[in-house]
RNA sequence: GCCGAAGUGGCGGAAUUGGCAUACGCGGCGGACUUAAACUCCGCUGCCCGCAAGGGCGUCAGGGUUCGAACCCCUGCUUCGGCACCA
């Protein structure tokens, strides 16, 4: 399961996540699987550097406290964790594989720095693209609109692996993630077309700007080129009468924050630079315009403006009055008044106005189109990409430093492999405010250049925490290993992972980053595998009474302590698992957990005192009217066994909601007999309390563990603990019936039922 | 706007290669036990008509396919999650 955040306490949603993984832990190690159930903790981040700047501590006092407490209430609800596998990521033993990595990777290609604008977050620095949410564009941690900065900045290379992402064959993960994925990876399929600038007074043309489309079959309609307001060549293009519009349009899109272009409701903006663009499949002269509609970061940052065919283009060309010219129509639509853009992609549309293309189905024409530019060398088939390389910078303090010194000599020179881990200093200053202190920590800032030996400067930015929860699970294999990273036996044994739990809100971030590392780390000859977790599952978060997400600082947590306290853990176990299905989540309510307190008493009482009387039940004690004791003990031995096959394939499929109603019908019909002649010692009837116990086992440790020892004791054989025990198999003469009851219908309406010999054939079931 | 998931009793939710709708639990009602209460146990509990037997309606809405639809198809509505001018 994805290793917790120590922010201290354990809530609900804690317990939800953790006690089916360790229910599916249990079940298999019953069917004598050796199973790996580790767990570790997301030690860095900023959570415990705000906690540190309001108390004047260090972030990991505050860290380490944490733990222990999530340790000791982790080991409350029974949990089996392989606690000497331990991974906790602040530690240097973990952190200084993080730098090894990043020198390998930067020796690889794979790291590089780079100035370019950034997201900014004025309280937590630089993001990482996945790490931009909503139209407004907040951080996802602390929610301050984001802006944008011109930065130097180090990067993972991860574009490289835009396709092989694409590329689930073999994984088995819950559609909606593979969809938001390959939605985040955006591959669009299309054309670069090279578009020429036109001679004019103050330029003398002939200058290349290059556009990405999808729609090369449009690009007879190209009445105008945009480009973005910080696209290289726009200085340079821009006439000398239009330079100062042109510059006061640019700044204004770079100061303007995200909301305020959003505020004016995506009224499109823009102006023209004075000068013109050929188009290379007619030699037609159009103008150029830089408008904050077109994105810098996408494609080539510049568009070829098809206003017939495309919507923003068309919002574009009605408000500065450009002409609109349609080059696709359907059938008999040549001529149609065009009130708007038209995409809808119809069967037997054709390009018209198209020169010699005109009369060829769209699609064809999009092809013919591209061959023709590539043998003028005017253009080619091209692919592009939402994905961004990966911005790892953080200009934090609780984080792995990243490994490099920076020399007036020498430039960039990574810190030597022995020279690791650079570790965080011990004493920290944060004079009251959220600044990254090892920038005027000079201590650690000032260094010998491993180069040339003169005076050098660190690095003072650190990793996003992401990239520790990108390898953590190799780590938990060999936690004390002091040679390397990883230990490849262990890792070509174990890995990848056979089952991985954990929430979808880590769809794009942590779960797309560790295939990301997975794929480096095999680049650079560490691994012999392509993805990190084989099967995923996907389970629902607990939410707050008020349907938010729980948080302490919202204050609409619930303490499980407290009612483990009240319950035990068991039944808060077993609670969570029957609230609904897995994946489901929902709001926290703490009604019906009495329903599941009671099925666990009614269990202790069956086991207990199988010959006890109901007084409240006047049918108490008696066999059901009609039965004897032998048809008794086969309706007991059935019931049991129906419930085992049941019940095994919910285990195995994650339906814990009606595996626990399915224990307790078993329960309740184990009631109905109760005080019987074939209650307690019967043999029909102990086997079902043995199966009953070992199938609740997984779900509820305690409890079981408990009753199957005082059963140990009462039948005065050596105890042996049922988490030893072999899960049970299905006597299939157990569960046949000898009739069954048919629902006899007419017209689809169920007009009677009907009871026949099981095993009769068709015709005979028909007669009947 | 685009992508994805989902709409079933008073509530959480069962039922999927299309075949008894509402399993299991909560809540509610009635009863047993008790001097009494709590605990516990037993029974009833979708809506409407009917004394009853029984009948009609019913899985977001409206159509369709089928002997038969919660389930498949079409149209629409609502809720939740993701994306955000991606050319």
């Amino acid at each position: 399961t994805m290793y917790p955040y120590p922010s201290g306490d354990i809530h609900i949603g804690h317990w939800y996540i953790i006690t089916p993984t360790d229910a599916i832990a249990r079940f298999h190690r019953m069917h004598g699987e050796n199973v790996f159930l580790p767990i570790g903790f997301d030690a860095f981040g900023l959570p415990a550097e705000n906690a540190a700047i309001k108390n004047n501590i260090n972030p990991r006092d505050w860290t380490m406290r944490n733990i222990d407490n999530m340790r000791r209430q982790l080991r409350s609800m029974g949990a089996t964790f392989d606690w000497e596998s331990e991974v906790v990521t602040a530690d240097p033993s973990y952190y200084r594989w993080n730098q090894w990595f990043f020198l390998q990777f930067l020796k690889a290609g794979l790291a590089y720095r780079q100035t370019s604008p950034v997201d900014w977050c004025p309280n937590d620095g630089t993001l990482a693209r996945e790490q931009v949410e909503g139209e407004d564009r907040h951080c996802w941690r602390c929610g301050a609109k984001v802006e944008k900065r011109d930065l130097a900045q180090w990067y993972l290379k991860v574009t490289k692996y835009a396709d092989e992402l694409l590329d689930f064959t073999g994984l088995d993960w819950p559609d909606p993630i593979k969809t938001q994925q390959t939605n985040w990876i955006g591959r669009s399929e299309g054309g670069e077309i090279v578009f020429e600038t036109a001679p004019s007074a103050h330029h003398p043309g002939g200058a290349e700007l290059r556009v990405f489309t999808t729609r090369p079959d449009t690009l007879f309609g190209a009445t105008f080129m945009v480009l973005a307001p910080d696209h290289a060549l726009v200085a340079e293009l821009t006439a000398p009468e239009r330079r100062a519009d042109v510059e006061a349009y640019v700044e204004r899109t770079q100061s303007e924050t995200e909301i305020e272009r959003l505020s004016t409701d995506r009224e499109k903006t823009g102006v023209p630079i004075g000068a013109d663009a050929i188009n290379p499949v007619n030699g037609e002269r159009i103008p150029i315009f830089v408008a904050d509609y077109v994105l810098a970061g996408y494609g080539t940052g510049a568009i070829m403006a098809v206003p017939a065919h495309d919507e923003r283009d068309y919002a574009f060309a009605v408000k500065f009055g450009l002409p609109i010219r349609r080059v696709v129509a359907g059938p008999g639509e040549e001529d149609r008044e065009l009130d708007g853009a038209y995409i809808a992609h119809s069967s037997g549309e054709r390009l018209v106005n198209s020169g010699t293309f005109s009369g060829l189905p769209a699609d064809e024409g999009a092809a013919a189109i591209v061959t023709f530019l590539e043998a003028q060398g005017k253009g080619k088939a091209a692919v592009t990409y939402r994905l961004r390389d990966w911005l790892i910078s953080r200009q934090r303090y609780w984080g792995t430093p990243i490994p490099v010194i920076y020399c007036d000599r020498d430039g960039i020179v990574p810190v030597p492999e022995e020279d690791l881990p650079v570790r965080l200093p011990d004493t920290v200053d944060y004079h009251g405010s959220g600044e990254n202190p090892l920038t005027r920590d000079e201590a650690f800032l000032n260094v010998e250049c491993p180069a040339c030996g003169g005076p050098a400067r660190r690095e003072t930015d650190t990793m996003d925490t992401f990239v520790d929860s990108s390898w953590y699970w190799y780590r938990y294999l060999s936690p004390e290993k002091a040679g390397g990273p990883i230990d490849r036996q262990l890792v070509r044994r174990w890995t990848p992972v056979d089952q991985y739990t954990g929430g979808s809100e880590h769809a794009v971030m942590h779960l797309l980053y560790a295939r990301e590392w997975t794929k480096m780390m095999r680049d650079v000859d560490l691994l012999e595998q392509d993805e990190p977790f084989k099967r995923l599952f996907n389970q629902g978060q607990i939410l707050g009474l008020d349907g938010e997400r729980m948080s302490k600082s919202r204050g609409n947590t619930q303490d499980p302590d407290e009612l483990v306290g009240r319950y035990g853990a068991d039944t808060i176990r077993l609670f969570l698992m029957f609230m609904g299905p897995w994946d489901q989540g929902g709001p926290w309510s703490p009604t019906g957990i009495g329903g599941v307190h009671r099925f666990l008493n009614r269990v202790w009482t069956l086991a207990l005192d199988p010959h006890g009387a109901e007084p409240g039940d006047p049918e108490s004690g008696r066999l059901p009217a009609g039965e004897d004791a032998a048809a008794a003990e086969r309706t007991i031995r059935m019931a049991a066994h129906r419930t085992l096959r049941v019940v095994s394939e919910e285990y195995e499929g994650f339906r814990f909601n009606t595996m626990v109603a399915h224990l307790m019908e078993l329960a309740n019909a184990l009631f109905r007999y109760r005080g019987t002649e074939v209650a307690g010692g019967g043999a029909a009837w102990d086997e079902a309390i043995r199966l009953l116990l070992l199938m609740l086992a997984p779900a509820a440790p305690h409890i079981t563990e408990e009753l199957w020892a005082r059963g140990a004791t009462a039948r005065d054989t050596p105890w042996s603990s049922i988490h030893t025990e072999t899960w049970p198999t299905v006597d299939p003469t157990a569960i046949v019936d000898e009739t069954r009851e048919i629902p006899v219908q007419i017209n689809g309406k169920v007009r009677d039922k009907v009871v026949v010999p099981i095993g009769i054939d068709g015709e005979e079931l028909e007669r009947i």
